[in-house]
DNA sequence: CTAACCTACAACCAAATGGTTGTAGATCAG
DNA sequence: CTGATCTACAACCATTTGGTTGTAGGTTAG
């Protein structure tokens, strides 16, 4: 699959930076805003508590991350949502979790060399 | 399932900490390397070119996020992973994905009643 | 054209982050 | 007991972060 691909490529430095642009509930809302449909900075802005410059600074933090993509359209900039990014953040807990399901599975490898069976005994140590 | 109820409950305070947690290179490892067996502390710290005091650090940070915890044996600190919140996160991330895949769905239902098939043709406008 | 609107960006500030060193308390080995 | 080890925590520092205000440029509406 591709997807295992793009895991491979990625740097440290971009994970950082999408596990650190979802560190914040209000870049949380705006990405959750954006794959509901695109909407440009301002409409997004609306909806917060806080000055316009602040919203497009997490914008830009989500874009960063390539968590979301802008494109201009008139004096409006679009906001797009990229599933790819967070897909691959997804991946990439799943592959830890792997990492705990295998550990489990070598515990559970001793233990099984650990209590042979009640027949085929300890006769395997060539 | 629990792990439905675990993500209602938790905060966009907690959701911070296991993102902003994740969102450092040194910090995935040490939760990496904690999954793959239990370590002390000091252990873990030798890992790393920086000072113990700095890993003591980034394990906190951990700690705090949830995705270890610490056990006292003797003098030194066992540093578990815990794996429910790494899977509470991805399942988050899950959610996100899925709304996408909502609107995927709205805008072909979209698309499903603006072209109502191939044989009848233009004839809806009632 | 003019006014309103959307965006970009700089400058500034307070707080958090990621690192350091240093000190001190427990615990273990000899 | 003594010394080495493991941990905790404070103090400090540089950098980043998350917010502000202000200025300026491009675009649309009337």
């Amino acid at each position: 699959m591709v997807v295992d691909q793009s895991l491979r490529d990625l740097s440290d430095a971009e994970i950082d930076r999408i596990f650190a642009a979802l560190a914040d509930a209000t870049r949380r809302d705006i990405l959750r805003q954006s794959m509901l449909h695109d909407q440009s900075v301002s409409e997004l802005a609306r909806n917060y508590a806080m000055s316009f410059a602040a919203v497009q600074k997490h914008v830009a933090v989500l874009e960063r991350a390539q968590l979301v993509t802008k494109e201009r359209r008139g004096r409006e900039q679009i906001v797009h949502s990229n599933p790819a990014a967070l897909r691959t953040a997804a991946r990439l807990l799943d592959a830890y979790e792997a990492l705990w399901r295998d550990r489990i599975h070598r515990i559970e490898a001793i233990l099984d060399a650990e209590t042979p069976q009640s027949g085929t005994d300890q006769g395997t140590q060539q």
